[in-house]
DNA sequence: ATTATCTATAGATCTATAGATAATGC
DNA sequence: ATTATCTATAGATCTATAGATAATGC
């Protein structure tokens, strides 16, 4: 009998039982993060992920063929949650004027709750196969695009100045990098700001930096 | 007799002679930087290392006590390499009303050609022994440090407008970071810029970002 | 004699799997 | 009978060191 993918992923699994497989790599998904978050994808063992998400090192390797997988696992869910965080950001948004500004603090915020998880994206995306870092990328660029979209809604309405997709597109980036900045400089930036004091400045400087494109 | 510390680094040695474990610890960087920028620092042994610098696995371990030595002389490095071009970079500036302009220029073509070594200290800081972790974030916080110096020198002649310094600081570790993301964004990035467009749009940007604040 | 280097390997992992056992459903 | 799980371990590393050897200087 052939091995079967499960429904969510291309990760080959020795288990038929579909939902019982979604299952498990939640608790993989859960238990891995939280130890890479604490020790690093290289420093965790396979048996400490199995015991934290509570069966064998036998039991694990019938949900993934390798520890690399795991990693991949991980990475889809954090990009899964940070996505999930933006589309509800977006839609708290009240629109109007200032639907920039709402934007941007709502996009920061989900960068620092999520802080821990996006911070590993950045530390051990490396460590993937070739095949699937692009694939982490590509999310990446998925959830810049929302930051795009918005920023062409503005410009559309005439909220924002008008400028070509491309400044339209390095702005988006400049912006979803600014909020994980937060996560990457906190060890300085947290002494001299609380989120809100970083948001409500960044977002003045960003303001700034688009205003002054006419 | 007691382990003698090098001149240029606390990491202890069992040579004696201090200009040849300079010498030789310069050969173990070089040679480290490399396997670590291809390959990780994970997934690089101590004897690729000890092959890679010219001599065998047991010389190696008279010059570092330890893997997490040598990833902490690359990181030395890495800083001390950076903060050498950025000083370069201030040199060839001429002064004047455009200096931002010519620094931003010159520190991003420095994040430019040191675009492996910045992206290796991104990702492989967390690996390094807490205090060591620490003084590379602080070495971090210097190179961020001329450019603040920049900054403050152009709001006292008065071409720049006046901040707080907390502002000047933030403006100075968004320039730094833009400057990074060129490194880490390369993939997405290089596709619609060269470095050349890329300086200019973003310098549009970071100057509009500080001419707003009045 | 002292310093530097090398070879050989101890000791400690860690990933991944084979084969045995338990649980489930016909 | 089939599916899921567990235990035990093969096999493959890899770091760090001990002890032997070579080179240098008195």
């Amino acid at each position: 009998m052939h091995e079967q993918p499960s429904r969510t992923h291309d990760i080959p699994t020795q288990v038929k039982n579909p939902d019982l497989v979604d299952r498990r790599r939640r608790q993989i998904v859960e238990a891995a993060a939280k130890l890479f978050i604490a020790q690093g994808f290289h420093k965790t063992t396979t048996r400490q992920i199995a015991r934290a998400a509570g069966f064998s090192i036998g039991s694990l390797y019938e949900y993934v063929t390798s520890k690399e997988d795991v990693l991949y696992l991980v990475c889809e869910f954090i990009h899964t949650e940070v996505a999930r965080g933006v589309a509800g950001a977006m839609q708290r948004t009240t629109g109007g004027k200032e639907v920039l500004v709402e934007v941007i603090r709502e996009y920061f915020l989900v960068c620092h709750r999520m802080s821990d998880f996006i911070l590993l994206i950045y530390q051990e995306t490396r460590s993937l196969p070739g095949v699937w870092r692009k694939r982490v990328l590509e999310n990446e660029l998925r959830i810049t695009g929302v930051l795009v979209e918005v920023l062409a809604g503005l410009v559309a309405s005439g909220d924002l100045p008008s400028m070509n997709n491309e400044k339209l597109e390095l702005v988006a980036h400049n912006i979803s990098v600014l909020g994980h900045m937060w996560t990457f400089r906190r060890w300085y930036l947290a002494r001299h700001y609380s989120i809100d004091d970083y948001i409500r400045v960044q977002t003045d400087f960003i303001i700034g930096m688009i205003a002054r494109q006419v």
